[in-house]
DNA sequence: ATAAAAACTGCAACAAATTTGCAAATTATC
DNA sequence: GATAATTTGCAAATTTGTTGCAGTTTTTAT
């Protein structure tokens, strides 16, 4: 954690942004969890930021690669990028809207900064989702088609 | 397009849904552009549509897997899921904001594949977004960090 | 350490996005 | 074609996100 500070604290101020409690409290909120939408992360602050100060912080955290918007779980939510998170990947069920969570695979990893060369750039943070059917809900889909 | 309409109606049908003006009218829409906003779908429409419509519509639209929500270029929107669209990916670009298309993959395509395999799932649609610095913007990320 | 400058916060008001209830209209069923 | 079931548009409500500004915190330069 003392380290993820560090790492926070380097890319703000590289940005030019100070580092200030409203903005640690938020990173502290983001890191321990899966994504979250703001409602989570206002309701968890419980009364130590203003709404306003708490968009205004996610908005700087995604334009300096610290965080990112998400839609996962029919939400929209927010969540620490890969630099500070051992991410993973989800898939949702079109049937029941469960998440399954997909751990960290190599192979996607190699593929995307593979792509990234490709394109000249320099990847920061990917996400990657996938909608489907689990297996009990192929199983009704298969019923209902009848 | 004739087979499109087909398979929208197959799935809202198989859903337990009425094919409609309104939903028919959408889904041609979303059919030949890129991920839209609400307010660029509703502005298209040219008032054939009410808002409150518009988003039910939405709703169904990702309850069946016909379209999906994703945040790309700073934006909320929506496109078809790639049932229906010869889909691509991006990378967003974190200094300019410019959006770089990843023409389809077939490695991607492939992997995903098995992980759904590997999960039990039977994968209908995906989103791959990947954040980075494209070539121009390293370069200023490099002088300012000096 | 400390004062001045710069950046940030909370508040309140605002604007945009999304949801809901209900009567009238449309689509599906027989 | 008539009836039942579903969907639509409208208006109002709610939720989500933004903005201006005075006061506070953080940074910078002593």
């Amino acid at each position: 954690m003392e380290k993820k500070l560090q790492i926070l604290s380097d890319i703000l101020r590289r940005n030019g942004y100070s580092i200030t409690r409203p903005r640690s409290l938020v990173f502290g909120l983001l890191n321990d969890e899966e994504p979250q939408s703001m409602h989570d992360i206002y309701m968890r602050a419980k009364g130590k930021i203003d709404r306003a100060s708490l968009y205004r912080t996610i908005k700087i955290f995604e334009q300096t690669g610290i965080a990112q918007r998400v839609y996962v779980g029919w939400k929209y939510k927010v969540e620490l990028t890969d630099i500070f998170l051992h991410h993973h990947h989800h898939i949702s069920c079109l049937g029941c809207h469960k998440l399954i969570a997909i751990s960290e695979d190599e192979q996607i990893e190699k593929l995307i900064q593979e792509l990234a060369v490709k394109h000249h750039v320099v990847a920061t943070s990917h996400q990657l989702e996938v909608q489907g059917y689990c297996a009990d809900c192929q199983l009704s889909q298969a019923v209902l088609s009848q």
